[in-house]
DNA sequence: TGAGTTAACTCTTATACAGGACCTATGAAT
DNA sequence: ATTCATAGGTCCTGTATAAGAGTTAACTCA
């Protein structure tokens, strides 16, 4: 149990935020959970609720938490509208979302290599799942992803041959492993089509696709998945906003 | 001057939020100005301090704003690292960022064409400015840009032969014309090199190219800037985090 | 049984106040 | 002239309070 001191260890509202992220990446407070109201989180830490108040502000504006007018405030969940249109920037020329269909290649357990190791802070020659899949964009096919994840973090998947992959794997990892994904960077290239990404996409080999290399992250900074899209951006594009 | 009531127009902070951005993107407060303190802000609206704070608060994050703890709030200023660190997305391999260099090709004023008129929101065949640049990365050339601007709004702008233009343009615009790149919406593709192209970069046609297609605004929404890039990805990427 | 009302609980917005930290300018002392 | 201390302004953090609005469940009444 931490300890909240007010000259001790910066201010007030960041050890309450703290202490809320570690309950929720802990898994005391699952995705969906209903958390404590600000009142009684405030008489629970012995703060005030405008200092509770400011600390959920920040994890609301995080989408760590979600508020609920009247009702409460909850630790977010992937649902599928979340998971698709948050993680998953690739629109229509139109501007129009789609919502991809995928297809299994194939899921495998075996040795990570060197660079996946790396990335994924495994030690090296950890075993790891490597899924292969194609996605379809207005059933054309458009992606061909590689995903690789730490086998140990995610126990029984990809052991029985005919296991159905779900279309949106964030839900997966959150329901089934309790593992939610909370941030991800990714690094965009333009590349050639390899022989087989082609032959997959029904393209010509040495055609233009977009490479996304994708970590994506837990709240607490753990890297959980290594995704390495190549994307055929002729009637869709990656959609980037900032301000 | 608008009135502030609390049933009428929703929450009294949004509509101290919404005067505040109509001083500046009205140019009653240009970038870099010093904004009455939250004090006087509250006096003279007729609300609590507390409520401007919120205010205040929300554009903070936006970047509209910026704080200065023991000196007072200022209208944000595009200083050449903020230009380039904030949007400029391409950073080398190894993660570091690197300062392009530009170089101009050309820049003449000229009728928009159909699709660039659509995009920066002017009449059928109204004049604009259009920069086709080189930028180098490493001393490389790595980017070439065709930016267009609506002439009405830079006047004088590559008039004159001998003109230099700066390298982080969108300072220009600041500090010449008064108009603040706020935000900005991207679409990437990857295309093939055209021949033209791929001269300037020096590679063979056909190799692929990270095409991005930028449209970027003020803050009060106006577009002010179409910018096509196409980026040679073999030494650096396009960085893109997102929670 | 069923519908409507009420009560209790939540977040939302708004206000007021106070001590701390930070910056600047003024003035005093050297 | 330079250095130093101080005062007053600013934002920062924290507390306390209160009315409003949305949700839920229990309760009342027909």
């Amino acid at each position: 149990m931490t300890t909240l001191t007010t000259p001790g260890g910066g201010p007030l509202y960041l050890q309450v935020r703290k202490l809320l992220t570690q309950r929720i990446s802990g898994g005391a407070w699952p995705p969906g959970h209903l958390i404590p109201s600000e009142l009684r989180l405030a008489r629970e830490l012995g703060v005030s609720q405008g200092t509770v108040r400011k600390a959920v502000d920040d994890l609301v504006g995080n989408n760590v938490l979600v508020r609920q007018q009247g009702k409460g405030t909850f630790v977010a969940v992937h649902d599928t509208r979340r998971a698709l249109f948050h993680f998953f920037p690739m629109v229509g020329d139109d501007g129009q979302r789609v919502l991809p269909n995928s297809r299994v290649l194939s899921c495998r357990r075996l040795p990570a290599k060197q660079s996946e190791a790396r990335a994924l802070d495994l030690p090296a020659g950890a075993r790891v799942i490597r899924i292969e899949r194609t996605r379809d964009l207005n059933n054309r096919p458009t992606i061909v992803e590689s995903i690789v994840l730490p086998a140990a973090s995610f126990p029984e998947l990809g052991k029985s041959r005919s296991e159905r992959l779900p279309n949106t794997l964030y839900e997966l990892y959150e329901e089934r492993y309790g593992i939610t994904i909370h941030r991800a960077e990714e690094q965009l290239r333009a590349v050639a089509a390899s022989a087989k990404v082609a032959k997959l996409l029904g393209i010509e080999p040495g055609a233009p696709l977009l490479e996304i290399t994708r970590l994506a992250r837990t709240l607490d900074g753990t890297p959980v998945e290594l995704r390495i899209s190549r994307c055929l951006t002729r009637a869709h594009h990656y959609q980037s906003n900032f301000v």
